[in-house]
DNA sequence: GTAGTAGTTTAGGCTATTCTAAAAATAATG
DNA sequence: CATTATTTTTAGAATAGCCTAAACTACTAC
């Protein structure tokens, strides 16, 4: 603790730290150090050293035993990264061939490497979409963010008809079992049954009949063809 | 000195440090650690210390004060990097509209984050090229590698008719001259004059006259369009 | 064949990022 | 409100990759 250098903003990790501060933020006011490193899959104290110097570059607001939160540079920085890593999964999908399950961990790599060229070169080739592969909104150059109401999948109540807007995981093993299942973002959904004590819905995708846990439902987000969400 | 780990082969370090002394080797027997600190940018005894911790990794055979080279699994690895390196590069120019000058850089570090799917998925798209835009050779993905017989533009006898065939550089700058003198490759050329003392070259570029400096032309490469160099 | 120079290596250090083990603070519970 | 359990932080350490300054080899020229 003699000294302290603030972080340098453009490293892996403070990228990936503000990533995570980012994600974790939309759930909870401030994100706490155990939190933070199950996502970064490191240790604790690794987490609050980092908070330190991050805290000294100015990109989160740090209190000792309370958390963190990202200050307006930090969110700048973080939908930055969150831009290019979506474009990135976009690309790979609609110009690479590649499989939805297989894009996260490419991409991960992919966002550190990668210069801003090369990213307004992928945004211009892709006509400056607004959604990822995965139904999740890519921030936009100037750092605007346009919400979707959405609904989870598991809240969308028994006969209405909706379209799958998100399949929201990282983990190739849940998007492939999804996939498998036939969800893929546009499909045409409606529940025909739910199952008591957290059982299975039984549900119609595209009109064909389909059986999902309710876990793996978790990660299914849907947009209601007509009125709002619940 | 104590104790020293060998080093790991997928670092980048290591990785450009590879293609340091494959590039190298192929004017020298053994590789300098001068030469190596000069190509890489680092200090001398940074070299030094990477030799040592290369050869633990069997990835160079290294002589105290008598330089480096690469052991076969060296070559191999320095093979790989610098196949990813150019379809990179090729990818780059024919699908993101990269100027050629653009290229180096930035496939620098893509080369390092990329993985072998999608270095797959790239030469799948290219159609399995042989060429990157510099006009060097791709090496194949089972470390096949086709030398082809150039001329340096420089030594091009008068009068001969040759094409185009490298523009060997990655120096951003020299590359723009070279692409503004007119050469491209594939154009059709021709040495019409020769000054002394190191003087320009007077040349015919697809029938267009242009003067070229002698030492800008050192970075050309021509293949005859008839018979053998020199 | 010895002196000087050019090139190389050793010694010792620094930073960013990570870790484990132990101490301290907060939060939860009786 | 005191005690326990959980969370967080401090302390101390390791590693890869780099550095500078100083010591040492090897080659070259008289």
């Amino acid at each position: 603790m003699v000294t302290m250098r603030p972080a340098t903003a453009d490293s892996q990790s403070v990228q990936d730290f503000l990533k995570a501060v980012y994600t974790l933020q939309q759930k909870m006011e401030r994100v706490s150090t155990n939190a933070l490193a199950e996502m970064l899959s490191i240790s604790a104290p690794s987490v609050t050293d980092m908070a330190h110097r991050m805290m000294l570059a100015e990109l989160v607001n740090y209190e000792k035993y309370h958390g963190v939160r990202l200050t307006e540079t930090g969110e700048r920085e973080a939908l930055r990264v969150i831009r290019r890593h979506r474009l990135i999964e976009l690309y790979l999908v609609t110009d690479l061939g590649y499989a939805l399950h297989e894009v996260h961990d490419e991409a991960e790599q992919l966002e550190h490497a990668v210069s801003d060229r090369f990213i307004a070169a992928l945004a211009e080739k892709l006509d400056h979409p607004t959604l990822d592969p995965h139904g999740d909104v890519i921030p936009a150059i100037d750092g605007t963010f346009h919400y979707r109401e959405l609904c989870k999948l598991t809240e969308l109540p028994l006969g209405i008809k909706a379209k799958v807007a998100c399949l929201t995981s990282n983990d190739p093993d849940i998007l492939r079992h999804l996939m498998d299942k036939g969800f893929t973002l546009g499909s045409q959904i409606e529940i025909i049954a739910r199952d008591p004590f957290d059982g299975p819905l039984t549900i119609l995708i595209d009109g064909k009949s389909a059986v999902v846990g309710c876990t793996a439902a978790t990660y299914i987000s849907v947009e209601q063809d007509k009125g709002a969400c619940k």
